[in-house]
DNA sequence: CAGCATCCATGTAGATACTG
DNA sequence: CAGTATCTACATGGATGCTG
């Protein structure tokens, strides 16, 4: 009866603590996709990240090759892409200054992520378009 | 001779037309993630979403389970995301009422994008934390 | 070429209070 | 319970012009 009634405890704390742990996972789930938005957030990251992952390139040819992106902008998020060692910035000491972006090997590990969104995304055109 | 002529220029053209080739080939690769991002903004919308993915919940438990998010931000970006059709509002007409969120199909197919970015963010934290 | 400075508009967020 | 209203503050983003 003892056993019994022991088991029967366990079995309430658990029900007792369901919500709770139910809380506690999906808290979990969450936070890591919160510390990739972190780094990522604003309009930016990515795209740029994406034009660097077809080779290195020049800010220039980078200004050019994202579409509505401002200098002001592409300059600011490549700083802080740099910061986050997802981007390397190289500068060639010719006349004139020739200065080099590039994607680090932690900023080429965001391509799985990259390409599901990418995957996500043509399927969202598509939805709206057609409706 | 014509032939050899012929070979060389389309050679000639397609080398001065690989810049722009390139170009509009990163432009439709980075289109659709700009499409993904412009639907996910903001810090809440992905946490909403993982949180609904853990089954029905209603506003005040998602509050809570959503670490930080306030009610205003949550109530805002709930009606966005419905409005997206990735969240289906019901309403229960019960007194006091219920209302009960739930992640729409389309909002599921979101899944395997959150996953790939929830392993990257998992890497993510060891990384910084190591150092 | 590779940006930075400046100004301005909008977005995001928090605190607090309030409603049906 | 399920939000909305208001106010405040800072962050993000855009336009333009300028520099070494």
């Amino acid at each position: 009866m003892s056993t019994q009634t022991e088991s029967m405890n366990v079995a309430e704390v658990k029900e007792e603590h369901k919500e709770l742990r139910d809380h506690s996972t999906c808290m979990g789930m969450i936070q890591p996709v919160q510390d990739a938005l972190y780094v990522l957030n604003g309009k930016w990251k990515l795209p740029i990240i994406i034009s660097l992952s077809f080779g290195n390139k020049r800010f220039s040819e980078m200004a050019r090759e994202i579409p509505k992106i401002t200098d002001r902008m592409l300059s600011k998020e490549l700083r802080e892409l740099e910061m986050n060692q997802l981007v390397k910035r190289t500068v060639y000491d010719t006349v004139p200054v020739v200065v080099e972006y590039s994607l680090t090997d932690y900023g080429s590990s965001l391509d799985p992520a990259i390409s599901e969104l990418r995957k996500w995304g043509i399927q969202h055109r598509e939805r709206i378009t057609r409706k």
